[in-house]
RNA sequence: CGGGCUGUGGCGCAGUUUGGUAGCGCACCUGUUUUGGGAACAGGGGGUCCUGAGUUCAAAUCUCAGCAGCCCGACCA
């Protein structure tokens, strides 16, 4: 039965903020008896919780077989030997959850799944008659998260469904890639949220393309970047801005010159003990990737993309070099880094905007002193390659229309890869074309956070009451809430439940022995859509209130048509 | 992993400075009265004070080590 009375109910509601959580979908999840954690990104869906991430699933899952999609499930503990043969094991490495088994076979609890996919499908699929698949499922995911925070927005164990297309070439990942880029945009409407599609770095998955779908929220994450005159828009880490190169730039006159800047590590110092504009220096930052040591150059008012930088180099690990290794590595000290006789084993890559500047300020590899009147060729060490590397803000030019871009943060809860052919080359997962040549088969990989949706759901929707479920996941869509001690009012209450119930409405009765006030809060707190109130003071009346949860909207509704009000409120409101 | 904060009944906290054997609010149990916005009164139950070692006649309190949680930075749905 899709309905349930409270005083059965396992929902234990708190009072008082959790002093552990401090954003609004965490604390609600806690307050409203949704989830309880076991350890730190860990955590135990209760049944109202459970419920919600139910009706996520269930749009979901109707979304993905309506496209077309077949939905498996696959395991959750994974051998080591399929992510050693896609070369993941140490790649991913730190982000898995690993153990061993009695007989010491090791395996991990499984991060995303593309490796058992390839891993299942190559021994079965043979021909390009065979192809092509969309494989789905829905399951717990495990990720050592270096940091779990935010309830479910960041956990370490968390629900998603994973799909993943194969084909026999590009155009046909194309098609599908579309597909599934249109399935998830009436998915994230479906569940009645605000989201926009960004372009994506692909990080560890791999692969050429891939989109984002983003519920703006200011608790977001990620930051993103949007075209106030076209529709362009990128995550931060991949958006590039456009610019105009000014390299005309005449050689710089002065010579070098060694100058005292006693404790000036930041370019702050140096803008204030120079009184030079911070668009004249040279920000040196020391990173060691994979092991190597590398300097980026940028300009003194920009900040560094690290992504980009990890993406041109290829890297695995990218880090900030450590003190020490200032010294050790870099021949050079923290806080006075420059790429002016730096040590020839240090690759130097600079933003392009390095380019155009002349006469610059750098540090000068030793305790307190910069450089002035830097010449980029004639001073500086060997630059490998000038790459647009710097962060992205807000007032840049759109790269395609050089209209104003506008930075916005959001939480990603859907992002859709195009892999090529990565796995299943790595894998061995081919098939023979009709020419009998055999050929790796073309992946693609598309992922929804479930439980992550859930909670953007609340960033998205709440007010200083409580959650405010959007219509189509709230748990249930009335709430109604016997006021009083009277017979007449338990009688109509356990009426109007009934017929709900059998006009297929899901329906919460509030029949807990509590005061009014106890259950006006609950019933706020849970974000029911419609609160019914049913007291003896308009019950004489043959009446019941209602009350909107979003709008804080009131009415009066006749008992003898009440469904057919309630019917059609439900169908109009969000 | 680096930096900061915090660990005291289920939840929120005080007590730690100045060591003397644990307290408040909420929740919970019993009873009475209440009953339209988190009731009142009376009685009651529940705590390895994160763990371990140390100092001391005596440790929630002091010392050392460890663990856990949260927040700020690099990963991702």
């Amino acid at each position: 039965m899709n309905s349930m009375r409270l005083s059965k109910y396992y929902m234990p509601t708190l009072k008082e903020d959790p002093t552990d959580a401090d954003i609004a979908s965490h604390k609600l999840m806690l307050r409203a008896g949704m989830i309880r954690a076991l350890s730190s990104g860990v955590y135990s869906y209760l049944p109202l919780g459970y419920r919600i991430i139910r009706k996520v699933e269930n749009i979901v899952r109707e979304e993905m077989d309506k496209s077309g999609a077949l939905e498996i499930l696959m395991p959750a503990m994974q051998t080591a030997e399929i992510w050693q043969e896609s070369g993941r094991w140490e790649d991913f490495g730190p982000l898995m959850i690993k153990f061993e088994d009695r007989k010491k076979r090791q395996y991990c609890l499984g991060p995303t799944h593309e490796e058992v996919v390839a891993d299942m499908i190559r021994d079965e699929i043979r021909s390009y008659k065979d192809l092509p698949y969309n494989l789905y499922q829905i399951q717990t995911k495990v990720r050592d998260e270096i940091r779990p925070r935010f309830g479910l927005l960041r956990a370490r164990e968390f629900i998603m469904k994973d799909a993943y297309t194969l084909d026999t070439d590009y155009e046909g990942l194309d098609e599908q890639y579309q597909v599934m880029y249109d399935t998830y945009s009436s998915i994230f409407e479906r569940c009645g949220l605000e989201t926009r599609v960004v372009r994506a770095d692909s990080g560890a998955m791999g692969g050429s393309s891939s989109h984002e779908f983003m519920v703006l929220a200011d608790t977001g994450e990620d930051e993103l970047a949007f075209c106030s005159s076209c529709d362009y828009a990128a995550n931060v880490e991949r958006a590039e801005a456009f610019i105009e190169l000014d390299e005309s730039g005449e050689k710089v006159k002065s010579d070098l010159k060694e100058i005292h800047t006693p404790g000036a590590k930041t370019i702050e110092d140096l803008v204030d003990m120079l009184e030079l504009p911070d668009t004249k220096m040279v920000k040196s930052m020391a990173y060691i990737a994979d092991g190597e040591p590398v300097v980026a150059l940028i300009r003194g008012d920009d900040q560094l993309n690290e992504v980009k930088l990890k993406n041109y180099l290829g890297a695995v690990e990218l880090r900030p070099a450590h003190p020490e290794e200032f010294e050790e590595i870099f021949g050079s000290i923290a806080g006075f880094i420059g790429p002016v006789n730096l040590s020839d084993d240090v690759k130097v890559i600079a933003d392009r905007k390095i380019k155009e500047l002349n006469g610059v300020v750098t540090g000068a590899n030793k305790k307190d002193y910069h450089y002035i009147n830097v010449d980029i060729e004639r001073d500086m060490n060997e630059i490998e390659d000038y790459l647009p590397l710097r962060k992205v803000i807000a007032g840049d030019k759109c790269p395609e229309c050089h209209g104003g871009l506008e930075i916005k943060s959001g939480i990603e809860v859907g992002h859709i890869f195009k892999l090529g052919t990565k796995y299943s080359e790595s894998m061995n997962a081919t098939y023979l074309d009709d020419n009998g040549r055999e050929q790796p088969i073309v992946m693609g990989s598309y992922g929804i956070g479930i439980t992550r949706t859930v909670a953007a759901a609340i960033e998205q929707n709440h007010d200083e009451k409580g959650i405010v479920w959007p219509v189509p996941i709230a748990p249930y869509k009335v709430i109604i809430l016997p006021l009083g001690n009277s017979d007449d009012v338990d009688e109509a209450a356990e009426n109007l439940y009934t017929e709900l119930n059998e006009a297929g409405i899901e329906t919460i009765l509030d029949d807990r022995d509590e005061r009014a006030g106890v259950k006006f809060n609950d019933a706020e707190l849970i974000g029911i859509p419609l609160r019914i109130t049913i007291g003896s003071r308009s019950l004489k009346d043959d009446k019941f209130e209602l009350q909107i949860r979003r709008t804080g909207e009131e009415s009066m509704l006749d008992k003898e048509n009440a469904i057919d009000q309630i019917e059609e409120l439900l169908s109009k409101i969000t």
